[in-house]
DNA sequence: ACAAAAGTGTTCTCGATACACCCATGC
DNA sequence: GCATGGGTGTATCGAGAACACTTTTGT
């Protein structure tokens, strides 16, 4: 079976960064790719656009057959489309990001992928294609981001006390912030609100737990 | 002849909006589609990505095919690739803007526009496919941009006058700014030079004239 | 002379930064 | 009791905003 047209066409994929924070550093998923072409390699979750399918569908359903996880929060990245970067052909691919809580995923290999594990980011084995530079400006554009939008958000879920909240921004940003700068900064930000409860167990006071004021419209401040 | 694929793929083009400031509005260049879909309606100009083209590539030699616009500045904007966007075929989106400085271009109609035009932003025909939206966001993305990058400045030539730049970007953030605090602002970037010669000739007191000081790289601050 | 644009400083406000100590809890 | 993280306020600095008058040129 074979599909004609009468002018040549690339082919399109979509490859989706899913970003998360294990152990106090940023993650990100990779699966070990099965078939040629860099078979054995770690590569981006991704593939091929179906008839009639929108990007951020393709994107989302490459993610669930490859790793399982569904329903995450998509953003378009970039699209790549230097000739050669697939050496079967010329395939444009068009690049999303993700953000999931953190430690809240359960991987499960799937189809098309051998294996999916997470890999810090500053620790990452040699990819296929041109994955690096997809995943370096995805980094770039989440560090830029972080101060502007309030994607950081997107690493945590609800009753997260206002230290979980700050390493956030210090693993994003790699540096140190100072606490009560910080806090004063989220306060500013309004949309946090006292979820009434506090975090026992762990060493230390408790922490007051909070939550977002309106889970819906999260994004965009300034 | 026809050209087959061992699974169905859906088509590429790239569609760039060239924005330019006249008669101190901002506006966008069309062409006239001279062929179906939407024929006689006005649209940005683009095309089907070539074998083995790179978007970019892609990009530049369709607006030199439409419109004669040559060596322009470019800036990845976003990929549509919504179902139905073209009523014909699955066909996804590579977008670009361009900037240019204002009064500087011969446009001559191409091979595939029966004409090419400025038209004001504010005051734009109904447009072919998505055209409508990919403008709203390229728009946005313009006045987001000023605040953070130096993309005003191509929008004017070298020996421009502070006044000149001055209404550049009140033309793009649509409000006049205080004279003394622009210039402070522009002083403070530290990218423009006295040219050492003056604007005579119009109105007023002759306007010192200025060049960038760094003509090549010219991009991102903050 | 007058219309039109160029050119020039100071004050205020607000957000960002720097900085140190006590408190509650688990072990 | 001690190690660990939670919680709090004040002073300083710098960027951005508000604000009005004089100078030069063309007509």
């Amino acid at each position: 079976m074979s599909f004609c047209y009468a002018y040549p066409r690339p082919a399109v994929t979509t490859d989706i960064a899913v970003f998360t924070i294990r152990n106090q550093r940023l993650s990100v998923l990779l699966i070990e790719r099965g078939g040629d072409p860099f078979c054995g390699y770690w590569a981006l979750p991704g593939g091929f656009v179906e008839p009639d399918e929108a990007l951020e569908t393709c994107a989302l359903r490459e993610l669930e057959e490859e790793t399982g996880i569904t329903g995450v929060w998509l953003e378009q990245l970039y699209t790549f489309g230097t000739p050669g970067r697939d050496p079967r052909q010329h395939v444009i691919t068009v690049a999303y990001f993700a953000l999931v809580p953190m430690e809240s995923l359960v991987l499960k290999a799937g189809s098309d992928a051998n294996d999916a594990q997470w890999f810090y980011i500053d620790d990452l084995p040699k990819l296929a294609f041109d994955h690096q530079d997809i995943l370096d400006l995805a980094r770039h554009r989440l560090r830029a981001k972080l101060d502007y939008s309030t994607l950081a958000f997107r690493f945590i879920r609800d009753n997260f006390t206002l230290g979980e909240l700050q390493s956030v921004y210090e693993i994003i940003r790699g540096e140190a912030l100072d606490k009560r700068n910080f806090r004063k900064f989220v306060k500013s930000l309004g949309l946090v609100e006292d979820a009434g409860y506090f975090k026992q167990g762990g060493p230390g006071k408790a922490a007051r737990l909070y939550r977002l004021a309106c889970p819906d419209q999260l994004y965009y401040t300034r």
